[in-house]
DNA sequence: CATGAATGAGGCTTCATTCAT
DNA sequence: CATGAATGAAGCCTCATTCAT
């Protein structure tokens, strides 16, 4: 798993299984006793990244503060576990556009960020989209917070720079 | 060139060359005559989409009038060409995450945007995110509009409500 | 013809028959209107080169000298022939070995090359294999004259001292 | 491997790798998880050829012999060698020829045969050809082993007649 | 007779997947 | 459950040859 997250990260999601597997230490076939398909193996990397992110992007929230710290401490979190780990987050986004991923598997991932969904929720309620559909409102975060990830990766001396510029222009766009 | 637009849109780009000649009505081989390689071809399409969205939305740019007004015609125009083109919209997605666009082609693209680099530039230095990079401020602009032409191709009665909120977002988020 | 003389030494026998035309400066399809097929090319060629080399090696022969001085003159003519056209040398020995040419030019090529067939069993009736078969000893003919050629290109220099000296190996090896 | 010898000498170095892959009784693709590349095995088969020829060539060669029963004895040994084997020499000749031997592998060849350029440069260097360079001498005995092995090939009855007269014009022509 | 775009069969190579050990 | 050789379909690209202009 954290082979194929180097891997793909490295080579794109069109890196040879093999490849996978040699980087993981196994045996060419061994992979397909875990997976039977690359693209299961690519759907259970695209739920392991989103659950690690959900987790780390929850974790010590401070459920009785207001919503804007709420929304920072998401957003840091993310961020920062994102810029931490620059071949998830490419292995993620790679993972992401390919054909690969079912349905199934996105509505699975949107499931369990309903306590994400629930904070956006209520940020665009009070906010200037208010009148918007929520995934739209979803979608800006998520292209908002895509490329501020790149740019903390990309410059890493500025990485909380960009952490908080990326927080400020979402917060007036969405709030 | 629009066969392989069609094509792509519908496989991703990982879809075979025999696909998009079939598709343009000519001999696989065919296709050899006018791009050396699937790459060139790539490169190609994603240079004259891109040139194409930028003459789009820089057509009738009312050059006197104020930056907001600049940057909503530019927005508007570029949102509703991809709206209206809703295949080259995704074509042109899909090649941008491949590894087949070389940095040339890269650079070339972003060469031939300068007008709009300098609107953008404009924005940024009387916005909030005056002491962000101008490449930053790109990203967000480029992330939103993303997410924003997505929403009006996936939901075109209210396209443009979309797009004006959209563009609020932006423009709240960088100005 | 030439161009296919330049493109073949370079290239090799499968050099596309597009290189050869443009390097002929003619279009790709012209060739076909005189040569149907690129193996008839390639026995054209066959037949032409080793047809210019016979007259060559032949040219100015003095009818009357003894044997030795005749097969020098044919060895000698023929090697700085082959030594001041290098390319016409390597493309006529990438030809040979080719599956190209049919039976039927090789007949014709030996048939042409009677006097010289005629000189070489004068030799080799009175000389050391008089007992082998004439082919066998044209064999070594041909086999020592490529030795030496390739020699006499690779070494300039001291063309002359090869020639001299696989003459004299020669001489020594049939007479 | 010997699929190869038998496809590469009755259809030239052109050989579909489909067609040595379906001699050896394998997949087409198989044949890419022995040689990564067509040229690999051609490389491969080369050295292959030059050492079994070597060897047998060597083998039992009598190190206290006189220099005309040791250079007899190498070429006995390898003009019969050849003569039981045409196809490898077939396939050994086209694949020499070919642009597919790297320089390496030509290097390497070389190395290997170490003791039969040093017998070489000592009938060289007391015989007539004393003022030529090695390689010189070398080439003429290749060539003239070529044509020789050629005649034993193509007239088994009287092998070892020519296998001789082959050996008498080159010891004239070196010696 | 020149042209050069079009053709499509064929070649080399890759790789997800299988399976006997 | 591990292994890794074997598979063969599929992909990209080449090129001799044709033919409408």
């Amino acid at each position: 798993m954290a082979a194929a997250v180097r891997v793909i990260a490295a080579q794109g999601p069109g890196a040879p299984t093999a490849a996978i597997a040699k980087e993981a230490g196994v045996a060419n076939g061994s992979l397909f006793n875990y997976f039977a398909t690359k693209a299961e193996l690519y759907n259970q990397l695209y739920l392991d990244l989103k659950a690690e992110a959900f987790r780390v992007a929850m974790d010590e929230m401070p459920a009785e503060a207001d919503l804007r710290t709420q929304t920072f401490h998401l957003w840091s979190r993310w961020m920062n576990w994102a810029a931490s780990s620059p071949e998830k987050r490419k292995a993620f986004a790679q993972i992401c556009v390919a054909d690969d991923i079912s349905p199934e598997s996105r509505a699975q991932a949107g499931a369990a960020m309903a306590p994400i969904v629930a904070l956006i929720e209520r940020v665009r309620a009070g906010g200037v989209l208010a009148g918007q559909p929520l995934p739209f409102v979803f979608a800006i975060l998520e292209s908002l917070s895509g490329a501020t990830m790149d740019f903390m990766i990309a410059d890493p001396e500025h990485a909380q720079t960009h952490c908080k510029a990326g927080f400020e222009a979402l917060w007036r766009a969405i709030a």
